[in-house]
DNA sequence: ATGACCAAGTGATCTGATCATTTTCGTTCC
DNA sequence: GGAACGAAAATGATCAGATCACTTGGTCAT
């Protein structure tokens, strides 16, 4: 602390990285838009190419760019979040799945019900869009996408609550690979009784029902939690 | 999706960066533990200097490990976790701030339930700490540090739910540099009576009455959103 | 003992080149 | 005219080696 103001010393490369987050904002740019070269940054910022590319690393783990053998440098989907899934995350263990899944039905009711409260007719139409493909799923039998979409629709449900931090929240806590963890315990719930809970759950929020939305949403977590926990136990 | 089985082509630097986190977990290190020089990683590993770098920029943007400059390269503190805050997340705007004390509003209550069923004796010890450090810190009139010290009490309260993953989800939204935002939005709480919140939320932790947990840390929480929502209005 | 100093180890950055992939666009062939 | 092909340009990925800056631990004089 010799700096006045208890000022930390800031190495190149964070000045570097927070200067490309400043362009990215200046320039208003969203996610998917191309950004600049490699080439181009360096000469901008005056430093050599490897500095740039430790700085876009550092981007590029956190979602705010993304980096295109051949094509170029783009900004990434979660440029601006405040809470992220660990994209390094090793496989979690049962235990931790387990944990994972308690602390998704602790977290998800009270969403379900202020989604309740706050949905619009867009978070609406983009739930049935979800429960229409799962339907088509379930029917063609393709499971590995259908888990995935099933997962979007918790997701789709935060979103509608408004609070784009919860839904960065349980988005952060659904990216992990469950249906991959499921497969490996040999659990396999009942597909339509899935897709009929989450029925019940989007018709509780469209008819603006947040205690029911949140009472069908912990029946529904809990329910898959029971079957894991319980799988989890007799491996 | 050429490859069979749905593999992608993972770069090199994806083999690296997972390849030294098994290397990490293989030595059982832990955080704070010292790794391995960048130059004795790329010979290791037969790469050069740069692209290891680039590897480790990865990791540690997650928290994964630590580049300490002329030292050498840590294990970090974040290793292993599923859910991380951005560490490179923009100062959020008041909106964003009311948005995140919402989420902590709906999050933290049935989390300090869990922490009243689950608490155990270095879990409330831990918690005292924090409380004694508090009342110093307000007798020496150390706001600065205050502030931080609340928000570990919160944190530390979501430990004590044995859940990690919680606890994880607790500390990302709670990381957010609030104190500054709240100087800047000249909000000045009394903290006196934070602390007999927090005492009060403790006792009824210590005595396992999960439902007044629940309920004291949801009128503490809403107290502060009361104040800083109303200060958001008129800046 | 204690302090100043020095040297080895290590991360930080630079320079410049080569390889691999994607994209673009002109050419050719139907 | 349009589609398939292929060369060339743009761009990211990786390498090699060198130099600068910081930390640390030991040495030595006091």
């Amino acid at each position: 602390m010799s700096t006045s103001g208890g000022v930390v010393r800031r190495s190149l490369l964070d000045d570097l990285a927070a200067s490309m987050l400043d362009l990215i904002a200046e320039r208003k740019l969203a996610s998917g838009d191309q950004f600049e070269s490699v080439r181009s940054l360096a000469e901008r910022f005056k430093v050599a190419v490897p500095t740039v590319r430790e700085a876009l690393r550092r981007l590029e783990a956190t979602g705010a760019v993304e980096l295109r053998h051949g094509s170029g440098v783009y900004v990434g989907q979660h440029i601006g979040r405040l809470v992220l899934a660990n994209p390094l995350a090793p496989t979690p263990s049962a235990d931790r799945l387990v944990e994972l899944l308690q602390a998704r039905a602790l977290i998800e009711p009270p969403v379900a019900a202020l989604a309740a409260q706050n949905r619009t007719a867009e978070a609406l139409e983009r739930l049935d869009e979800r429960l229409t493909e799962a339907a088509d799923l379930i029917a063609s039998g393709n499971h590995a996408r259908l888990a995935e979409v099933n997962m979007d629709f918790h997701r789709c449900l935060a979103q509608a609550s408004g609070n784009a931090t919860l839904a960065e929240v349980v988005e952060s806590v659904t990216v992990v690979n469950v249906r991959e963890q499921l497969e490996i315990l040999h659990i396999h719930g009942d597909r339509q009784a899935d897709l009929d809970e989450h029925r019940a759950i989007l018709d509780a929020v469209r008819a603006a029902d947040a205690e029911l939305a949140e009472r069908l949403t912990r029946e529904h977590l809990d329910g898959v939690l029971t079957v894991v926990s319980d799988s989890a136990q007799h491996p």
